[in-house]
DNA sequence: GGCTATGTCT
């Protein structure tokens, strides 16, 4: 009876009726459902989101009222956190909370409604949570205005997160160093390292008096846009200032080196580190491992890995899944297997990535069946597939031609309640129906395409037009689709127009 | 999903 209570449908505002393949692969339904659908969240926290998932903007407040429900700060965040990729309704339901009149929302709880909002590039219901929690003297704290450096950066605004970082004094946070660096960071993890460097290191290093943490991360920045010799400078200009290298420090040039596809000089320096008596901890190993395994050294890998085991060094669950990986890509995904074994009969439990990894390798192979079977094992491990698992599966159904057993593996992603699709699933699934183009596909395309944008996720039109040529056109096709379906549908219906359930967009047909 | 730096996944 709660089972049936629990059940979510995918899209409680689109009525999507995807065509379903009820019996045409027990097998599937069968791993899947028997197995995943076993929860390990307590229904405590399942009610409210079914509940949440299914009312309207309008309704929403109403539906909170008469929730019997301890709104915690900890399962306010839970809820926030598992509407992760349904960001509109997650805004709806914090604005709608913090409505209730017992209610004052934590700062993390504010904060994960910030960065939803400013996910969705809606800064105006940003900035007024930002408000509201100021007017509580809860904040923003400098980890808030991070939230949104962030979302500038990534939305393409890296000039507005300077200067918020400049104006958060107005904000009632002081700048200091960890604010400093965490802004570097930002813009160092978007590509940006350039503009880190030459707008804000080069000209307040002095004030805030940059340390190893700072320089860290402006080597790491240029490591990542494969610009070593300039995070080799980066070195040097930090020695000549009295700061001593690290082991991270190391291990970041190290890794810049693989990254940037200079083997040998990534083994020189290893040696090097040797020489001179540096610290070779479990990551210097776990970048080897990754790096010689992707450029394909399978044997040296597997050297390193031993080495490490012989000094004693443990390996970490990542240095495991470091190494499966490459397996899976340069070897063959049986001998990495072997490593999965090796891992358990050591005494560790494979976390999510180990899964993913190892779900991926299968796929690849074309061992559809055994990827299944690995996603319905990771309950042994408390582990759930998560939205990658179910991109990675959906993405060689697809491309195997099996768009239907992807399509049932999209619908049953939200049979727990809590994993939803992402930007990256509905991509997948319409393109692959622009490519196949069956009767009825660009029509099943179009509906995915309004469920999409009503979650939230509507790329650019700029980077998706610059970067896929097609895709804009892609889209209005099938929203044209979709849409003529419609009107046949309701040939009583005289309008020749119809509105789209979309803010600001008005499709003639 | 976290929040000041490095390794595994997307």
């Amino acid at each position: 009876m709660l089972a049936s209570r629990l059940r979510i449908t995918n899209s409680p505002s689109t009525s999507l009726s995807l065509p379903s393949p009820t019996h045409a692969f027990p097998r599937l339904r069968t791993t899947y459902t028997s197995n995943i659908a076993s929860p390990s969240s307590t229904p405590e926290d399942a009610v409210p989101l079914a509940l949440i998932l299914n009312s309207t903007a309008m309704s929403l407040p109403q539906v909170l009222r008469d929730l019997e429900v301890d709104w915690t700060q900890s399962l306010v965040d839970k809820t926030l956190k598992r509407l992760w990729n349904h960001a509109p309704k997650a805004v709806q339901f914090f604005q709608a909370l913090t409505g209730l009149p017992h209610y004052t929302p934590s700062v993390s709880s504010f904060d994960h409604a910030i960065d939803l909002a400013a996910r969705l590039r809606d800064y105006k219901t940003a900035w007024r949570f930002v408000a509201q929690m100021r007017a509580l003297r809860l904040g923003p704290t400098p980890k808030t205005l991070a939230i949104i450096a962030e979302r500038y950066v990534s939305a393409g605004k890296p000039d507005r997160a300077i200067q918020l970082f400049l104006s958060m004094h107005k904000h009632g946070c002081r700048q200091d160093l960890t604010s400093f660096n965490t802004i570097l960071d930002i813009l160092c993890k978007s590509g940006r390292v350039e503009m880190a460097y030459n707008n804000l290191f080069k000209v307040f290093k002095g004030r805030f008096r940059a340390d190893s943490v700072s320089y860290n991360i402006i080597a790491n920045g240029w490591c990542l846009r494969k610009r070593t010799p300039r995070a080799l400078e980066v070195l040097k200009d930090m020695v000549e200032r009295g700061l001593t290298p690290s082991s991270t420090t190391y291990n970041i040039m190290l890794n810049g080196f693989f990254k940037s596809g200079q083997i040998d000089e990534a083994w020189k320096f290893f040696l090097q580190m040797k020489k001179r008596k540096c610290v070779i901890d479990v990551v210097t190993y776990t970048t080897l491992v990754h790096g010689l395994g992707i450029a394909g050294e399978i044997r040296r890998a597997r050297n390193v890995f031993n080495e490490m085991m012989r000094k004693g060094i443990l390996p970490s669950i990542a240095t495991y899944n470091a190494l499966i990986q490459v397996m899976c890509k340069k070897d063959s995904v049986d001998n990495a297997l072997i490593v999965f074994d090796d891992m358990l009969r050591e005494g560790y439990v494979p976390n999510i990535t180990t899964y993913n990894v190892v779900i991926r390798g299968l796929c690849h192979s074309g061992y559809m069946d055994k990827a299944m079977d690995f996603m319905s094992r990771m309950h042994q491990d408390r582990c759930k597939p998560n939205v990658q698992t179910f991109n990675v599966v959906i993405r060689y159904l697809c491309a195997a031609g099996e768009i239907e057993k992807g399509l049932h593996l999209f619908e049953n992603m939200g049979s727990e309640g809590d994993c939803f699709p992402n930007l990256d699933t509905y991509n997948i699934l319409i393109n692959s129906m622009f490519v196949r183009k069956k009767a009825n596909d660009l029509v099943v395309a179009g509906k995915l395409l309004i469920e999409m944008i009503e979650r939230g996720f509507l790329p650019r039109r700029d980077t998706s037009s610059s970067r896929h040529p097609g895709k804009y056109l892609q889209c209005k096709y099938a929203l044209h689709y979709y849409y003529r379906e419609q009107l046949w549908k309701s040939k009583s219906n005289k309008s020749s127009a119809i509105e789209l359930p979309i803010a600001g967009l008005r499709y003639q047909i």
